[in-house]
RNA sequence: GCGCGAGUGGUGGAAUGGCAGACACGCCAGACUUAGGAUCUGGUCCCGAAAGGGGUGGAGGUUCAAGUCCUCUCUCGCGCACCA
């Protein structure tokens, strides 16, 4: 296909002019702001300025890549295009924007390749960071690339493992609800260092964890998809290990709560509640008919308790072999075997049918004394509640299901609403056959029942999540090295210990061969040097997972080369929108946009390390992402999720060749709601492509165009100076606007502000369009008014938009020329045109003065020959008259 | 099973409760052209020659008026899933 216009020149020039006039520099307080920077221009200032002097910030970000081998995928332009555009715009309204990119580059992949060949990740990972760098400039988009990261950098891991310490050396008090500093934990005489150990955010912990066999490493609860890892879909298996983990659980109702006062999709929201999986309800001893420690279960329904008719525990509950009665061992031991033989894919998968066995021993049921028998199955999980319940098949779907498989007594206990069946009924309802509980409605019997245990201390009310702690560490090399040493002690034992601050960063060794070793250990335990320290200790050997680098690079962005702090205090109030200085911003990131995929993994670690940094005191703002939107996936031509397997891959360096980087930017927006899912088309792209097109011709004289093609044909010239050869178009003049075509403009700029206020990309471009297919006939252009139109064009098609503003004149650039302000009575019409209905239906249009009153709309209505014909004479019951809007005649 | 979201032309999608289908894609016709896979002009929800009628997954309801609000229901997508 003929280029619509030579993008191929356009889109370079001016990547290059942003880059060396450093145009999309965001300025901290205190920075030296050069006098000739358009900024210092647009807002007055040169030099140091302080956050009172400064306009009012606007922080933009996006969830950074992980630089991956294969490039960028069609998925990256669409949210990146989307702040970018909000990040222009925010800056043609005059906010001090920042808006950075940077590279979540520690990793699996790099790793893995590392040990398929030998290549030193860092060599992997800073070819791939290059592939991305250069992709990601040629669309072009606003970046302040002076404050870049790159989380495998030790100037940024640094700081990593700085709040690492932090975590270490704090512990959560449940009395004030807030971290503090571990000094401040009052230990007891004996045993201290233990008690501290047992408090802080991070410890270590020799629980069964998730480890995957073909990764060679552990996952995290929330990387484990399905019984399978989330990278790769391996089969993952349960196992005691020594690892770090971070106390996470502390923050429950903290990560919760915080909830209610940001602004992201209710449907995200959701998400993380369910993963915080809150349930009030309350603990219960069984004490066992034998005698012996009493059985503790979880119930969300204490006022079922007179319903329950047998107990069961996990099969891994630590007191099942103590309770199980000789003639009872062997079917036990035998189901036992059975249940860890099971991946825990079956496990779930097999939902359906229920399975278990009699332990042959009795408990107590503490409300009526009852004797009744307890089970192990394995639909109780050991990692939850107290991994053991009591069953009231009466109410309980599972256990009622168990109870009828194995004949087991159901009783109801709550009387459900008239017309429903009680057996099996779940909401709440009537307490029945519980004694003083009888005739209780379900949320008072459970009050009275709590308040009855506790008195008797046979129980309390609890709250359960489904939260685990995080689990922290990794057996893998490319990660950040955890800044902790193993100390010997007397007795042979190893004890952790935190190193200085000054000790930071501790960079990892230099290996070249990545695999874990033949025992286990991870691969950083192959530099014996590196671990092995004179005094006698051990560097600790796992690593910390991706997410670390992560959870607070939205904080190092505000002040990105500050080698003294993770980010200074002034700019973190500055751009966090704490500082005195005020301008009434948002508290944190004004916007987050990025893919809904870390739900429950980035977004909620990186919620709770914030948390820790606020209650320390290094931190601003409660929250993190004030703001936070998902862009919608993008599917392949086919509808199908875009695959290699299914072919429908779609790159952007084809796209952006064929039609220009402004042509695949635009289409990305223009497909439909951000949010939404839809496919790819790649005659969509051509669409705004022949768009881009028409705003060209609009601007150009096409004699000089011609000309201009035929030399570059003959000279095969690629030198972005030529197009200084292309004339604006003779028909572009500085003549008065007339009244139709300051309407044609004043539409257009109300439409695009409210849609970009909005986030309704798709709609704003559509305006542009409408704009433009007017304009293309007009004879004569008035400058202002062209002029005006490329402002509202350029956050979207910046590279076409910057090169007409040059033909045009005004400036060197249009990235912070104010965007044009909307004059609602330049729209002003003398008539307008109003709907006539009868009984709903449209019948007729009139055109009346604007400003008519509800009397003349209606005599104006019903003067109309057609409405009078649809009358046929009948007797008018109603008219109703909506100003400005419509007639409706009811008959 | 539970939770969230979405169902509108041939396609992507527009519509503060007030003219359904903006803007595009595709298609049809025409103009200019050696040519058109460039560009420009016109047409394009369905039935009907027209007048008119029908139409936003389905069934009800509220309203002068419903794609939009309410109830039930179906389908698709996403998330969680034996969470006691």
């Amino acid at each position: 296909m003929r280029r619509q216009y030579p993008f191929h020149l356009i889109e370079p020039k001016w990547q290059r002019f942003w880059e060396t006039q450093a145009t999309f520099r965001a300025w901290n307080p205190g920075d030296d702001i050069p006098a000739n920077h358009p900024f210092a221009q647009r807002h007055g200032l040169r030099g140091p300025a302080t956050p009172e002097q400064l306009p009012p910030k606007f922080y933009i970000l996006d969830m950074f890549p992980y630089p991956s081998g294969a490039g960028l995928h069609v998925g990256h332009p669409e949210g990146y295009t989307a702040t970018d555009i909000l990040a222009r715009y925010q800056r043609a309204r005059g906010r001090n924007v920042l808006h950075p990119m940077g590279w979540d580059a520690f990793g699996l992949p790099a790793e893995q390749y590392a040990i398929r060949t030998g290549q030193h990740p860092r060599k992997t990972t800073e070819a791939n960071i290059a592939v991305f760098q250069r992709q990601i400039k040629a669309l072009g988009f606003s970046y302040d690339w002076s404050r870049e990261i790159d989380t495998t950098d030790p100037h940024y891991f640094k700081w990593t493992q700085w709040i690492f310490l932090k975590l270490y050396n704090s512990w959560f008090n449940p009395a004030t609800g807030k971290a503090e500093p571990i000094e401040n934990l009052p230990c007891p005489a004996e045993n201290a260092d233990a008690f501290r150990d047992s408090k802080r955010l991070a410890y270590v912990s020799h629980a069964p964890v998730w480890w995957c066999e073909e990764l060679g490493t552990v996952l995290a609860n929330e990387e484990v998809i399905d019984g399978k890892s989330e990278v790769g879909g391996f089969p993952v298996t349960r196992r005691p290990m020594r690892q770090w983990m971070l106390r996470i659980t502390a923050y429950a109702e903290r990560l919760l709560a915080g909830l209610e006062k940001i602004d992201w999709s209710e449907s995200l929201k959701e998400m993380q509640r369910n993963w915080i999986g809150r349930s009030e309800g309350a603990e219960v001893q069984f004490p066992l008919a034998a005698g012996g420690p009493a059985i503790t279960v979880f119930t969300t329904r204490p006022d079922t308790l007179y319903g329950a008719t047998y107990m069961v525990l996990a099969p891994e509950h630590p007191l099942v072999d103590a309770i199980t009665s000789e003639s009872q061992r062997a079917a036990v031991a035998a189901y036992k075997n059975e249940v860890t033989r099971k991946s825990d894919m079956e496990r779930t998968d097999l939902a359906h049918d229920k399975t278990g066995v009699f332990t042959g021993a009795f408990a107590i049921n503490p409300v009526n004394n009852e004797k009744i028998p307890v089970w192990i199955a394995d639909y109780v999980l050991a990692s939850y509640g107290t991994g053991a319940i009591m069953a009231v098949p009466g109410h309980d779907t599972r256990d009622l299901e168990f109870a009828r498989k194995f004949d087991l007594p159901v009783r109801v206990v709550v009387q459900a609403p008239k017309g429903e069946e009680s057996t099996g009924f779940i909401g709440d309802g009537t307490s029945v056959n519980s004694d003083f509980l009888n005739n209780l409605p379900t949320p008072e019997a459970k009050k009275k029942i709590t308040t009855w245990l506790e008195e008797k201390g046979l129980g309390r009310k609890t709250v359960n999540y489904k939260l685990r702690d995080w689990l922290f560490s990794r057996q893998r090399y490319w990660g950040e090295p955890f800044p902790i040493v193993w100390k010997p002690s007397p007795d042979g034992s190893f004890h952790h210990q935190a190193l200085p601050e000054s000790a930071l960063p501790l960079v990892p060794p230099d290996l070249s061969d990545f695999k874990p070793t033949s025992t286990g250990e991870p691969p950083l335990a192959r530099a014996k040097q590196w671990v092995e320290l004179p005094d006698g200790s051990k560097r600790e050997t796992n690593t910390m997972p991706q997410w670390a680098g992560s959870c607070w690079y939205y904080l190092r962005f505000t002040d990105a080369r500050n080698d003294s702090k993770f980010c200074g205090t002034e700019a973190e109030q500055y751009w966090m929108g704490t500082h005195p200085a005020g301008h009434g911003a948002r508290p944190g990131v004004d916007l987050y946009i990025g893919g809904v995929e870390h739900a429950v993994l980035h977004l909620l670690y990186s919620r709770f390390w914030h948390s820790v940094l606020f209650d320390l005191g290094y931190v601003s703002t409660p929250e993190p992402f004030f703001k936070l939107v998902n862009q919608g996936l993008i599917l392949g031509e086919d509808g199908q999720k875009m695959s290699k397997t299914r072919g429908n891959v779609v790159n952007p360096d084809d796209i952006m060749r064929e039609f220009g980087a402004d042509a695949l930017r635009l289409f990305e927006m223009f497909m439909g709601p951000l949010e939404m899912v839809k496919p790819w088309s790649t005659k969509g792209v051509e669409g705004v492509y022949r768009f881009l097109g028409r705003v060209w011709r609009l601007f150009v004289d096409e004699q000089s165009e011609t000309e201009f093609e035929q030399m570059q044909t003959a000279q095969g010239a690629q030198n972005p100076d030529t197009l200084a050869a292309i004339k604006l178009s003779a028909s572009i003049a500085d003549a008065p606007a007339t009244a139709a075509q300051l309407k044609t403009l004043h539409a257009c700029i109300k439409k695009v502000t409210e849609d970009l206020d909005g986030f309704r990309f798709n709609t704003a471009i559509s305006a542009l369009m409408i704009f433009v297919n007017d304009a293309i006939t007009w004879e004569t252009k008035p400058a202002a008014v062209m002029r005006d139109f490329l402002i509202l064009l350029h956050p979207f098609a910046p590279h076409l938009a910057e090169e007409l503003g040059g033909k045009l004149g005004g400036g060197p650039t249009l990235a912070y020329a104010p965007w044009p302000k909307f004059d609602p009575t330049l729209l002003a019409e003398d008539t307008i045109e109003i709907p006539v209905q009868v009984n709903g239906k449209l019948r007729d249009k009139i055109i009346v003065a604007t400003g008519s009153t509800e009397a003349e709309l209606k005599a104006a209505a019903l003067a109309s020959e057609k409405v009078q014909q649809f009358m046929e004479g009948k007797p008018i019951k109603k008219v109703i008259v909506v100003p400005k809007r419509l007639v409706n005649i009811v008959i």
